[in-house]
DNA sequence: CGCAGCATTGACGAATGTCAAGTAGCGTGG
DNA sequence: CCACGCTACTTGACATTCGTCAATGCTGCG
């Protein structure tokens, strides 16, 4: 359980952001609001695993600081990082008992989360909870969808081109990318080794389509080129 | 349209059996009872499409007879084959308006089909509903996801070795596997050439693993040694 | 300042894809 | 009922991409 692997101080009770509601509806905090639930704080060190595949499934989970990675592995170690979830993220929904697969966090973050059972209660008696439910299940089904498509599909560079597209999208801000997971991580995401990953990259660096500012500072120079490049 | 490229003859209307809901209760049927829905029958010829990626998602259907691919395709023509559905199985499900899939029939195929917008309207008011649409969806990501693992991370041994267990689980009847789709199609949902799936399965009978009385009947000789293969 | 991961790069090998030829099965029409 | 032709399948030879193994370099943190 993930509450006595924890070395943070103890979790601190706090209200979900109303100012931030007007935005296109946070779901995590809308169901939290619905639910009448007073969502709780907690932090994950590096590497820190959040739950494991096959636990039950107790909370739900909203990224406030850091970055995570859910996965499957096979018997002989062999992993697929099925997404990255970011600051926003909503994780660890699963309308089945146990989660399928493990989750942990890719460098020291925090979230916030919610006692599934809470959550249950109010979705069987509230339509909007449950269609949230629905839609953010539905969501990680569309990603899934089109990572099968990269999985089976692509190749190693547009894999690569994808997903900078991906991260640009979702966390560029000063327009420099800084990637919170290593190159070990970024390859059992795409299917690939993380050589293949390294040099993928590095190959976009020499003609000019980004640069490193350091191995996990990228800057996309050229972004039509890039989308041309995923396929 | 469907409506308009299909020569069968008029839609039947009929009512879902009531004589089946006792089993694992059958969510299409549930839905279609809690929705006051009459389902619809509709025939499709093989090869024909059902709905294509990014038309306004009209319907949810459940597989009578017959056999249906949903695929996505990359711009040159590349096919990512997401899910084989079955007789019972429900597809066409989508809380966004729009299909993110093509769906075609692989063989002659009858569907039940129950209009989106009942649905939705039952599913307001209904959490009963509402539940299964989730649950139904929820169920269509633990298969993307386990696919995903299989994409990113198994050979092609391993690959084909699930996928026939899949299909021993989902259709074996008489303890001998009717195959409805050809071997590009088996490729495109392993993410694999049509020959290296061919060069995968003549193996697997020169280990004695299975048989073939045809090139699409199959039967598994080995459940045991194709588990242990398939990683 | 030095160590310990992380990343890059190179040489090589193996798995799978590509291209091509040949075969078998099946539906159609004579 | 048989012959034909089409399509799907199998098999082989070869090409290519990506993985493996290994050496080296970088860098960020103590």
């Amino acid at each position: 359980m993930h509450t006595q692997t924890i070395s943070a101080p103890a979790a601190k009770v706090l209200d979900i952001p109303h100012a931030l509601k007007a935005e296109p509806v946070d779901p995590f905090s809308a169901i939290a609001r619905f639910s009448g639930v007073i969502a709780t704080e907690f932090s994950y060190k590096k590497d820190e695993e959040i739950y494991g595949e096959g636990e039950p499934s107790e909370y739900l989970y909203q990224i406030s600081r850091g970055a995570v990675r859910t996965y499957k592995l096979l018997s002989d170690g062999r992993r697929q990082i099925g997404a990255f979830h970011l600051p926003g993220d909503v994780f660890g929904l699963d309308p089945s008992p146990e989660h399928r697969l493990t989750a942990e966090a890719i460098v020291d973050t925090t979230v916030r989360l919610a006692p599934r059972r809470s959550i249950e209660k109010a979705a069987a008696s509230n339509v909007h909870v449950a269609r949230h439910l629905w839609t953010m299940t539905a969501c990680d089904l569309r990603h899934a969808e089109d990572h099968m498509l990269l999985l089976g599909r692509k190749t190693a560079m547009e894999r690569v081109a994808t997903f900078l597209l991906e991260m640009d999208r979702r966390l560029a801000k000063t327009g420099m990318l800084a990637l919170p997971m290593c190159r070990r991580d970024i390859g059992d995401y795409l299917g690939l080794t993380l050589e293949t990953v390294s040099r993928a990259l590095s190959q976009l660096n020499d003609q000019g389509i980004l640069m490193f500012s350091s191995a996990r500072q990228i800057a996309l120079r050229n972004r039509q080129r890039l989308s041309a490049m995923e396929a």
